[in-house]
DNA sequence: ACGAGCTTCCGAAACGTTTTGGAACAGGAG
DNA sequence: CTCCTGTTCCAAAACGTTTCGGAAGCTCGT
């Protein structure tokens, strides 16, 4: 490995003026400046970015945690997506990632805020986060640690977040289904500390309400997000609730399950049971019957994210707080109501 | 930040017996230790890893260059599972994940040996590169960098690769087709950069020798792992090949294109046309009709991969070459040969 | 001929660690 | 008492950069 000192050596220079020269700096000769550069190209030279960032703080490096970055997140692909946009956007602004897991194991001995002081990451993204885990309140409020956040609503100088609206989301969902006839609408929600549960929870409130629909909270069943969530979910609607026709899922995953129920009980979607779900995973548009969903950007979101960071980072003024839309796409899995 | 000096100051230490007692040298009292140890968890102390690696040399950070992680890569999650078996287990082995990117304009002005060596990642881990990649060949062949690279047949002391057996694997399929009955059997390839191309052509072939059915490269298609290719070729074999009843296609994704040609002409599978895949993602068991393929665990793959590596980091003496199994898994895109 | 102002360069300090090669001191053997 | 062996600590160098504060040499107007 050459050195900036290899290289002063080799050019008969001191190694200030290779660094001022190879970083554009003005008071080195034009001459000697190119130089300077083609003997560094000869020499394959690459400035040290460890020794750099000692000195100068920065590392040009954002830390991604994603909880769901394991054998089970590979089932929809709603966190590789979001880390698709991030990776996307963060080269185009020539910033590399660091991947931070939440290893269970390894979230006991050291936090998020740990994580990214040790390895001097300039910023975050945090994704998947429950809405109270002790470590996110300690990289948010305690430090303030420049970080945003991807579904968790909060706020400050050093903290953005991004998100689709979901309150009008869940609303489009279940005026959908109410429009389609339905009454009896269902829902199966994910868990109390997701936000986006809350949000898409009101929506679905909000919906009911405009159409004279009473809320009755025995029809919101929480599924946890998970397929096999949604199939309990679905059996217990089918049991406890049979004057139910339509459902609004917070999740395609827990569609999935929802359906297996469904036929597991000789009945079909949408003849049975109409289903709307989120996400519009690549399952959704396959499966039978292709799914009625509310569509999210993750990729968006993702570039979005990281977009914000760099803003914070590079202490431009913006907004702190990104709302992206969602919108229905209408499937099979919904149909009027019969009789 | 607390720094090391901090911690020496107000332990009254000198900074030499901090390292050496936060590290676990024998050469410190014990109980100047534990008085070390709680002054250090008071003042939140954590050592700098930026400064740690410029002495060390060691940045206990693997590098990860995926070609697939952009929008295109999302549909099917193979680059996800590959990447979430490498975090498992780099997070077990305590090492993290550098995230490189090859968006194409950056590829140009920086080959892979060049981030790594820059970045100081102690290895790397390559993934989805074309077979005459030129960077590849530099980080392989001229720097001798250690990395695995998946799906990419090298080898030398300092790289290792992991793969599946694609020749079985293919030979699986083409032998379920045979089975039951077919003799007229199409391939649908990837492209001619990908190992696995290759092997899975032999095995195609070997499979067909094995029957007794003559070789037609006629009845070859590139697809080029795509959707759209697979649509293309699918049309292609039904104009110009109409006694072809059974197609074995390299990915799973390339037979949903397929799929659609075959009902854009009317036609349905497996009445029509029997078809085996490759991979089995996610949507593989979902759509209509779920499709018969061969499933590969790019989880375990990148799980081995990690491990391979950390093995050669930490100069333990290992095989170079990890071959995993794939597995044919029949569902209702293959039938009997009907007539 | 002189100082002012530019251009072009450089020495040395700093970043926060690890590690090398001892130093200081104690206790025990001779 | 002396020498040796451990035990416990430390000063200083090193890692590869960036950057601060100048310094040398040149040009130019007066």
């Amino acid at each position: 490995m050459t050195t900036i000192k290899d290289l002063a050596k080799a050019a008969g220079v001191s190694i200030t003026t290779i660094s001022r020269a190879l970083n554009g700096y003005s008071d080195v000769n034009e001459k000697t400046r190119k130089r300077i550069q083609t003997l560094a190209d000869e020499m394959g030279y690459r400035p040290n970015a460890v020794a750099r960032s000692l000195v100068t703080k920065k590392t040009r490096t954002i830390g991604v945690i994603l909880s769901e970055i394991n054998r089970e997140g590979a089932k929809d692909s709603l966190a590789f997506e979001t880390l698709c946009g991030i990776n996307d956007r963060a080269v185009e602004l020539d910033y590399d990632i660091l991947l931070f897991s939440t290893n269970p194991k390894k979230q006991l001995s050291k936090s998020y805020a740990d994580l990214c002081k040790e390895r001097n990451v300039d910023g975050a993204i945090l994704s998947g986060l429950r809405l109270h885990d002790p470590y996110l309140e300690e990289v948010v409020h305690k430090t303030n640690f420049p970080c945003v956040l991807i579904d968790i609503p909060a706020e400050s100088r050093n903290v953005g977040h991004v998100t689709t609206d979901n309150v009008r989301g869940a609303a489009a969902a279940v005026n959908h289904l109410i429009g389609l006839g339905h009454r009896r609408i269902a829902m199966i929600n994910g868990h109390d500390e997701a936000a986006v549960s809350q949000d898409r929870l009101e929506g679905y409130k909000l919906a009911l309400a405009a159409a004279g629909i009473p809320f009755d909270p025995q029809l919101v069943y929480n599924g946890g997000f998970k397929e096999e969530g949604g199939f309990e979910a679905m059996y217990g609607i089918l049991y406890q609730h049979p004057e139910v026709t339509a459902v609004f899922s917070a999740s395609d995953l827990m569609v999935l399950g929802a359906l297996r129920a469904l036929e597991r009980l000789g009945h079909r979607a949408p003849e049975r049971m109409s289903i709307v779900g989120y996400d519009d995973i690549a399952i959704a548009a396959h499966c039978s019957p292709p799914l009625t969903t509310i569509r999210q950007d993750r990729y968006a979101m993702g570039y979005q994210a990281a977009q914000l960071l760099v803003d914070m980072l590079e202490s431009r003024d913006v907004g702190r707080k990104i709302t992206l839309q969602s919108e229905l796409i209408v499937r099979q899995s919904t149909a009027p109501l019969s009789g």
